[in-house]
DNA sequence: AATTGATTTCAATATATTTTGAAAATTCGA
DNA sequence: TCGAATTTTCAAAATATATTGAAATCAATT
C-alpha cells in the first residue's frame, strides 16, 4: 500500500472509530491528520486535505484543543496559526479517559448517591430491587473511578509492564 | 426522593449515559427499566412505561438480546413473551466490553497491521512519522486487547480486589 | 384450517447532529 | 488608525439516526 492511500485509510478509520468514542467524525479526522503530519499544519491545510469547510474545521480544532489533544503553535514570521497533536499515544489515551471521566462517570456517581437514598420500605420488593441495582452500579463505578485515576497518573510502562505481568 | 421519581431519573440518566457507550437511548432505557424490575416484564409494559412504539421496543429488545444483556422468558400458561436483564453489573460490563471489543478494537487491529506495512523509504520524514504513529497505536491496542480479554474472563473480585491493592 | 393474539418488519416520518459559508470580529503590520 | 489577512460565529441546510405505526408474519388454540 502506498503512503497516500494508507494515510487516507487511517484518517477515515480513525474518524469512524472516533464516533464510537464520543468524538465526532470530523474531529477525529482532524486529529488523525495531525497525528500523521510530521510538521505543524494550518487550518487551510486541513480544509484541503479533508475537504471540509472553514467553520467546521475551526470548531473542531477548538474542541480538540479543549480536550488537550492539540496545541496551537505560532511560527515566527508567519501570520497564520499552526497546529500540532500530542503524538505519544499513551498520553492521548490518558487525555481522552480524563475528559470522559469528567463528563460521564463523575455525574453518574453523583446521581447514584442520590438514587441510593430513595425513600420507602426496604422490604418492598420494588424498593429492594431498585436499591440493590443502584448499589451494585455504584460500587463498580466507584472502583472504575479509582482505577481510572490511577491510570491517568501512570506512566505507559505501568500499563505495558507490571499490569500485564500480574494479569498474565 | 420517591421510588417512582428515582426510577424515572435512573431510566433517563442510563439512557443519556448509554448514548456515550455505543448504545442508543431507547435501548439503554429499556435496559434500565429491566434492571430495576424485580419480575419479568412484557413488550407492552415497556411501551407503557417508556412511551415508545411497538416497533421501536421490539427492535431494541432484539438488540439487547444480541448483546447478551437481556433474555427472553416464556412463562407457562402465558401467551406473551417476558423479558429479564442480567442483574449482575460486573457481568453486564463484561458483556458490553466483549461486544465493543469485537466491533471496534478487533477491526482496528487488522487495519493497523496493514497500515504499518506501508511502502516507502523509512528515512522519508512523512513515511517515518506515519509508521511511528501507527506502530505506537498498534502496540497500545494490542495491550488493551489482551487486558480486556483478561478482564472478560475475570471474576468481579479480580477487579475490586487484587487489582486495586496492586494499584493502590 | 380458521381465528385470535402476539411479534416482526420496514417505508415513511420525525428528530438530532453535523456541516456549510458568508458575515462579523479579531489580529497584525504598516 | 487603517486595511488586509485570518479567525470565529452561528443561522440555515444537509445529513445521519431514531422512531413510528400499520401491514405482514407467525404461533397457539379451538
Amino acid at each position: 500500500m502506498k503512503l497516500t492511500e494508507a494515510k487516507q485509510q487511517f484518517i477515515s478509520s480513525w474518524g469512524a472509530f472516533g464516533t464510537h468514542w464520543g468524538i465526532n467524525r470530523t474531529m477525529a479526522q482532524i486529529h488523525a491528520l495531525l497525528l500523521i503530519s510530521p510538521d505543524p499544519i494550518t487550518q487551510d491545510d486541513m480544509m484541503d486535505q479533508l475537504n471540509i469547510s472553514r467553520g467546521n474545521t475551526n470548531m473542531n480544532i477548538r474542541e480538540l484543543i479543549n480536550w488537550g489533544l492539540v496545541e496551537r503553535i505560532l511560527l515566527s514570521g508567519e501570520r497564520k496559526e499552526y497546529f500540532i497533536a500530542e503524538k505519544d499515544i499513551w498520553k492521548v489515551v490518558k487525555l481522552i479517559v480524563k475528559e470522559r471521566k469528567k463528563r460521564e462517570l463523575e455525574p453518574m456517581l453523583l446521581l447514584l448517591d442520590k438514587l441510593e437514598a430513595v425513600e420507602g420500605d426496604k422490604r418492598d420488593k420494588d424498593v429492594k430491587s431498585f436499591v440493590e441495582t443502584i448499589s451494585g452500579i455504584k460500587k463498580l463505578s466507584k472502583q472504575a473511578d479509582k482505577t481510572l485515576d490511577t491510570m491517568i497518573k501512570a506512566e505507559e510502562s505501568w500499563f505495558i509492564g507490571s499490569l500485564m505481568k500480574i494479569l498474565k
